[in-house]
DNA sequence: ATCCTTGCAAAGCATTTGCAGTCAC
DNA sequence: GTGACTGCAAATGCTTTGCAAGGAT
């Protein structure tokens, strides 16, 4: 548990360092928010959390951290979906999964075949793939409008 | 040529008057332009060249035809990516490839296969899916930053 | 000591809304 | 004639920016 809290403290004091920027205790803790949680906060969920450990921190300083963060490959920024963007302190290759009841965004193990992205990229011509995005639209067990209904 | 734009008009007349709605010149020029083109239009680009067949037309009536559009399933709103949303006249099943470089949405051929799909569902206890977005990112043949350079 | 970061308030966009006049049915 | 739609302008919501004061190296 200490070891996490180091590992995690080094790992952001070391790709700030890396560009020059400064290992702050705001960015800490919305990185360490970030990590803590699976739910893919928007930047004013993020916002009213660290805000129990830091009052005085404003809503400006938790998205410039933020983008800072992404720019830092520390977290991902999932724009997908309407209204706000959400952030996710994943940055291994997963997907997600969106329910159209209560707009949760939830991770999704597993990635997609390989092959199956080739098959794919051979229709795209002349198209150069670096990265692949998946997500699956659905009602999770909470918002299930019936059990055995499908829309 | 001259069906198709019965077609498109019959179309549209029908999708509306299912849902007690009516037929408006905006509409038809705004779903007229989604099915012209394979650009993925923001809601501005579609503004832009509507104005020039309705010159009067407003922002604002755009923004409401596109989303009348959506809601009698004859056009796909896009919105994963950053920025403005995009809109797409197609309502097949099909995914789509974002250029890193240039924003370019490309529209991609083929469907993601279903046993994939049925293997990731697997993964999410209790969640049923009813649809599957997949978006592929790299560099369109334009942007490729060198032919056989990989980030 | 340098110059990056913060917090505040104001600005910037994309999108939505309220409402009076207009139009499709 | 009635109720839905348009166009305008103002409002909203998320996000970004400019700048002076403060903090990390």
């Amino acid at each position: 548990m200490q070891t996490d809290t180091h590992d995690t403290e080094r790992t952001l004091r070391d790709a700030l360092s890396a560009t020059g920027q400064r290992y702050t205790e705001q960015r800490a803790a919305v990185f360490r928010y970030l990590r803590s949680t699976e739910s893919h906060p928007t930047a004013d969920e993020v916002f009213f959390h660290v805000r129990q450990e830091i009052p005085g921190i404003s809503l400006a300083t938790v998205y410039k951290s933020l983008e800072t963060l992404v720019g830092a490959r520390l977290a991902t920024k999932l724009t997908y979906g309407d209204g706000s963007a959400r952030y996710d302190g994943r940055t291994d290759d997963h997907h997600h999964l969106r329910c159209l009841g209560c707009e949760r965004v939830i991770d999704l193990p597993g990635q997609v075949d390989d092959r199956e992205v080739a098959r794919l990229e051979a229709s795209a011509d002349g198209f150069q793939v670096t990265g692949c995005r998946l997500e699956l639209t659905g009602y999770c067990a909470d918002c299930s409008p019936s059990p055995a209904s499908r829309v």
